[in-house]
DNA sequence: ATAGTTGCAAAAGCTTTGCAGTATG
DNA sequence: CATACTGCAAAGCTTTTGCAACTAT
């Protein structure tokens, strides 16, 4: 599916669940919507406020926020804890499933994608009685570059 | 293996770490292994903190925290991000390899173990080029009493 | 003796909140 | 035109840091 195919989708999935849930359609909220989808990757608030910043868009942070959670909330953004106090977030419309393999090193995120995980959610929800919303399988270790450097750093 | 000896080697062990490390051995360290090793379950630094406190064993935030870290790095606590900003910690000598299922409702931290994140591990990282060196996986759900009491709130 | 450690408090960093002004429905 | 939303700054929390005092080696 092409890039503008998919802003375009998602813009309208976010308008349905604003109007469901009663909520204002600000340029703010649609600008944020904007910017998340046309970065690729995973990145912080941070981030994305100076985006927002150098492109002009003046939102405050804590707009950033509260748009960040209502896209949360409807699914069209998720939210990583990768081991660190700041939580990270990437666009997750039209993004098959994937889990993630982190660089304890470098910090380089890479995604991967494997079924048993699927099993593995159905047996422990079926075996525990829980109900799964969501998952989180994160991989740490070292990447390829970042082995190479240590063996050279020798 | 009963707990007496599971803090009697974990001790053992964190002494041969901090020699190696030509580390000091501090009896405030000794204290918060011990306390760590006595609790069951997951915690976070601030009730680790109160713990401490309630029984007169007086150490810093300071000193929580780095001696958490240093624990972290002999394999002695593991560290745990929920979802949440506050990291969660346990004590993972003599502990069978397990993951989590977190309760979205009530928070409540459930371990179960599934032999095939080993192979998805195996996997990523053959395909990957990662050394993995330690992974994450969290489900999150509604728990069992979770979902009983959502259906009478009705 | 001499560093590594500790405790305290201040600082830093991420996120949330209060409030007055603004703009959506 | 009612009130949800925004921006700003202040406040809140967790974690880190600086420094003088202390203590394990």
């Amino acid at each position: 599916m092409n890039k503008t195919l998919i802003i375009e989708q998602a813009t309208h999935l976010f308008t349905q669940f604003l109007e469901k849930n009663h909520l204002r359609k600000t340029p703010e909220r649609y600008a944020i919507l904007h910017e998340i989808y046309c970065r690729s990757d995973h990145f912080d608030t941070e981030q994305l406020f100076d985006s927002l910043t150098l492109k002009k868009i003046n939102v405050s942070r804590a707009t950033v926020y509260n748009t960040l959670e209502l896209l949360v909330n409807c699914n069209l953004v998720t939210k990583h804890q990768f081991g660190k106090n700041q939580a990270q977030y990437e666009k997750s419309y039209s993004y098959k499933q994937h889990d993630h393999i982190i660089c304890a090193e470098c910090g380089k995120v890479v995604e991967f994608c494997d079924p048993r995980i699927g099993q593995i959610k159905d047996m422990a929800a079926q075996l525990l009685n829980f109900k799964i919303i969501y998952h989180s399988l994160n991989l740490y270790g070292i990447c390829g570059p970042c082995q190479t450097i240590k063996k050279t750093a020798t």
